[in-house]
RNA sequence: GCGGAUGUGGCGGAAUUGGUAGACGCGCUGGUUUUAGGUACCAGUGACUUCGGUCGUGGGGGUUCGAGUCCCUUCAUCCGCACCA
């Protein structure tokens, strides 16, 4: 018998979908559309296996829905801009533009290899000023709208490479390369105002029920509305009056009567006028900004306090002041940059009264506790209950107390109750090369000039070199000098380029029109095929790419360039894919090409067979070298098994833990299929004979699993389980593999049932689906076939086993009529001679019966 | 610190609205075929057991005739936190 060849079968039929341009939409199909979208991926040089996953998933379903019918959009292409460029620049002295399309050109024959059903004609990468010089009109857009605008910020400055860090590039508050601490330093750099549409993106939320519940409550905490009190305190001066004032954001004004302390963040204006001649104070501010710009940093590290030596006025007790500390995680950028501190309900506030002996105030007493008794300690209280030791609130619920200070305060005019967004505008701006530049010209007569539109794009110049630290666009000899569009005098241009976000931010609209010169895209083909039915991506991008992503489909509609609400109608985050993790006696970690199991499962290394210590199954690292290549993977197995695996066993959305044994046994069912169909086809009928009335029992009964098989599949596949889709087809493969007959007329429901099989295994292993196709003698490739429809008059079974239970535990089995009532299940089960023996001597209390589910006996 | 998730055999995982826990696969054990190995095929495989049963879904408690599923509590692990993409 003919073995599968595997490479030449899968280069045959991706050869075969090529050349009949299988993939390729048109836009003006008459059919439904349905826009099915995985996120790009950097050009990081070689594909890894969650780059196979997230593209296995994605073909899984855009090959289902093209097989329903669907004219489906399944674009490609690359997220082109970014720091790893850069960074190869630096360390193998190769130009990013060079390194980018190099990588690409490597990948791209990477993913043709796996056979995915993309419209590679639709391909773009957003490095090419093709693609950019659309994005630099949009800023302009934006800008127009009031909606990019510049102010300072801080950025992570490493002193000794005199550049911008990222947050990864930063260890233990140093920079990565030159190990020293790196600086906070303030710099005027270019945001966005999503801040705008804080509210609609919220509120959009709530049209999005095909998105996972965890990514809707992660924007929904990320964009962060709290309402509450902002209102001002006076600063008590020399002549005990209070001229200065600090404003402060509160969502707790019910408990103003146990405020301890007012505290200002690091760089609020107010901290350097009040405290800014005290010795220390600069010491102080230093060490607060050497934490770094990270909020898990700054929320982690120690809660610190300096204390001004002015206080405020309490303002509703007369005789009570409050000192005025600057402490270290109060934030500039929220709320006003400023808060009062109650010790009793805030737990950080807690903590730092604690530190600094300031008094702790129980003034929200919980129910059952007596507010005379009640004390505070470690820990903040911030339950509901009765509020106490508060005046004129005393006795009232925290609800009525919120409403109540905050009326009071709008009376007096110092303050009113307002809505906080912890959402911070988008800051754009990036001080290195491999970016869009930011299409601007500083002039030193009429200040930020837009780059006139019939002057775009602004290209990016290729002549720059990295043997200098800090951005090579401001090295560059002479792009950087250009002549002001407004007044013509000598001016500078921008050098800040965008942020890579930006280019992602709008691809997925692009794909429908990815060649237009004249325009982003024609607003026509974007309503074709906007928004994305199923977009699928990491969830590690569950908070900003697609809340960047719903912004600019606000901003663009608002700047006339389509309609569409949200981009995204479908939404699935899949899981990482983890490996074991080897290491030598020297703690060197190993490849897992590097070692092999013996007998026994023990490991030895493949070089010297020295043993190997085997660490837990964890995320594919280059650090911990636990990754394998997807390209050795399809050389050794092809790219069905490789897919086939990735289906198997995990869902979706779960970690996929990688297995030498797990590829392998996809690889066996593959042949295992291959053989079954080659085995069966010389005994079946010619393809569309049809199944006669008088088939035999057995034959019967296969045809009710297939049908079940179809609507199984289906489901599962709608659902993304395609593990349990896998795990049916199996189901059906073993049954058809079981099937004995030597009835000719029961050879029809074989076929029947070997046809279902390869149909509903094409979206996931589709090179052999396509081959077994042939080999059941069809002339229609199956990429251009219909999915199966199941016949819901074959479900139906004449009898049901269900279980019967004494006390709760299934102590038989009885098998009756799908259709028995009540009383003959009940009456069958207290006859089944294994519950006759379970009861004996037993009073029988009560017989619980559902029908065509349970019986349960309960005996005393 | 804040936010989000996950815990079921030796392993990955199944289990409609609470109703036969362990589908499907990996691994393992025994056997068959083959010149031989991989392959393939057949049988078995939650634990304990005095072979009657008993115990089993991270731990503890609760609701129910019945809980992997619902409620309370606790432990462990993982992910994100605004300049990685």
């Amino acid at each position: 018998m003919t073995r599968y060849n595997i490479k030449e079968a899968e280069k045959k039929w991706q050869k075969l979908w090529d050349e009949r341009q299988s993939f390729v939409v048109p836009d003006d199909c008459t059919k439904e559309k349905c826009y099915v979208l995985e996120q790009f991926p950097y050009p990081s040089g070689r594909l890894h296996m969650g780059h196979v996953r997230v593209y296995t998933l994605g073909d899984v379903a855009a090959r289902y829905q093209k097989a329903k019918g669907y004219s489906v959009l399944h674009p490609m292409g690359w997220d082109a801009f970014g720091l790893p460029a850069e960074n190869a620049a630096i360390e193998k002295n190769e130009h990013p533009a060079k390194w980018t399309y190099a990588n690409i050109a490597i990948m791209r024959e990477q993913l043709k290899s796996l056979g995915f059903s993309f419209d590679w004609n639709r391909e773009i990468a957003t490095c090419h000023p093709e693609y950019y010089k659309h994005e630099q009109k949009m800023f302009l857009d934006f800008y127009k709208k009031d909606l990019a605008y510049r102010k300072e910020s801080v950025v992570n400055w490493d002193p000794v490479e005199n550049t911008v860090l990222a947050n990864e590039q930063v260890v233990d508050g140093c920079g990565w390369r030159s190990g020293v601490p790196v600086e906070r330093r303030k710099l005027n750099q270019w945001f966005l105002k999503i801040t705008n549409y804080a509210e609609d993106l919220l509120e959009g939320l709530k049209t999005l029920p095909n998105w996972p519940e965890k990514v809707r409550i992660m924007q929904e905490n990320w964009i962060g509305k709290s309402e509450g009190l902002q209102f001002k305190w006076g600063v008590v001066g020399a002549d005990g009056q209070t001229n200065e004032q600090i404003e402060v954001f509160t969502t707790r004004p019910d408990t103003i009567f146990g405020a301890s302390f007012v505290a200002l963040a690091p760089d609020h204006p107010m901290a350097q006028k009040l405290a800014g001649d005290k010795p220390g104070f600069d010491a102080f501010v230093q060490q607060c900004q050497s934490i770094g710009t990270s909020e898990a940093a700054i929320e982690q590290a120690e809660k610190l306090g300096f204390d001004t030596g002015h206080t405020v006025q309490h303002p509703f007790v007369a005789d009570r002041q409050l000192p005025v500390y600057v402490a270290n995680f109060i934030l500039m950028d929220y709320g006003t940059g400023a808060i009062f501190g109650v010790p009793a309900h805030d737990q950080r506030d807690c903590d730092f009264a604690h530190k600094y002996n300031l008094p702790l105030r129980p003034v929200v007493i919980p129910e059952g506790e007596d507010p005379d008794h009640f004390v505070i300690d470690k820990e903040a209280y911030n339950g509901p209950g009765k509020l106490a030791n508060s005046e004129f609130l005393d006795g009232m619920s925290v609800e009525d107390a919120k409403k109540t200070i905050i009326a009071k305060i709008e009376e007096q005019d110092t303050g009113f109750g307002t809505i906080q967004y912890r959402l911070r505008d988008w800051g754009v701006s990036r001080q290195r090369y491999w970016g869009c530049p930011v299409p601007f010209v500083h002039c030193a007569e009429c200040g930020i000039v837009p780059v006139p539109e019939d002057q775009l794009p602004v290209i990016l110049p290729e002549d720059v070199t990295f043997d200098k630290p800090g951005n090579p666009l401001e090295h560059h000899p002479t792009w950087k000098k250009v002549d002001c569009p407004a007044c013509g005098k000598e001016a500078r241009r921008e050098t800040d380029t965008f942020d890579t976000f930006f280019e992602s931010s709008w691809y997925f609209a692009r794909y429908a029109d990815p060649r237009n010169e004249n325009s982003a895209f024609d607003k026509n083909k974007v309503e074709r095929w906007l928004p994305v039915d199923q977009y699928i991506g990491g969830v590690e991008h569950a908070v900003l790419h697609l809340l960047y992503s719903r912004f600019f489909t606000r901003a663009l509609k608002d700047c006339g360039y389509l309609d569409t609400a949200e981009p995204f109608a479908g939404l699935f985050t899949q899981g990482m894919i983890t490996h074991e993790t080897y290491q030598d006696s020297d703690g060197k970690w190993l490849n897992p090409t590097e070692i092999e199991k013996s007998e026994g499962g023990v490991c030895l290394t493949e070089k010297d067979q020295k043993p190997v210590k085997v660490g837990p199954s964890i995320k594919m690292s280059k650090s911990k070298k636990n990754v394998v290549d997807p390209e050795e993977i399809i050389k050794a197995y092809g790219a069905d098994s490789a897919r086939l695996f990735i289906l198997s066993d995990s869902p979706p959305e779960r970690d996929l833990e990688w297995t030498a044994s797990g590829i392998e046994g996809a690889w066996r069912y593959i042949n295992k299929l291959y053989r079954l169909i080659a085995e069966a086809k010389g005994s079946l009928p010619a393809p569309g004979t049809t199944i006669p009335d008088n088939i035999g029992e057995d034959a019967a009964a296969l045809r009710c699993v297939i049908h079940k098989t179809i609507i199984g599949v289906t489901t599962d596949i709608e659902a993304f389980h395609m593990n349990k889709a896998v795990a049916k087809i199996r189901e059906l493969s073993n049954a058809l593999g079981d099937f004995k007959s030597d009835n000719n007329d029961d050879f029809c429901v074989l076929r029947e049932g070997l046809e279902t099989l390869v149909m509903l295994m094409n979206p996931m292993i589709p090179h052999l689906a396509e081959d077994l196709w042939l080999q059941l003698g069809h002339d229609i490739p199956l990429v251009d076939t219909a999915w199966p429809q199941a016949d819901k008059t074959l479900l139906k079974t004449d009898t049901v086993t269900i279980g019967v239970q004494i006390n709760g535990k299934v102590r038989a089995t009885i098998t009756l009529p799908a259709d028995a009532d009540q009383k003959t299940t009940e009456d069958t089960a207290l006859a089944d001679p294994g519950i006759q023996k379970a009861v004996e001597g037993k009073k029988i209390r009560k017989v619980i019966v559902v029908p065509g589910r349970i019986v349960n006996v309960v005996v005393s």
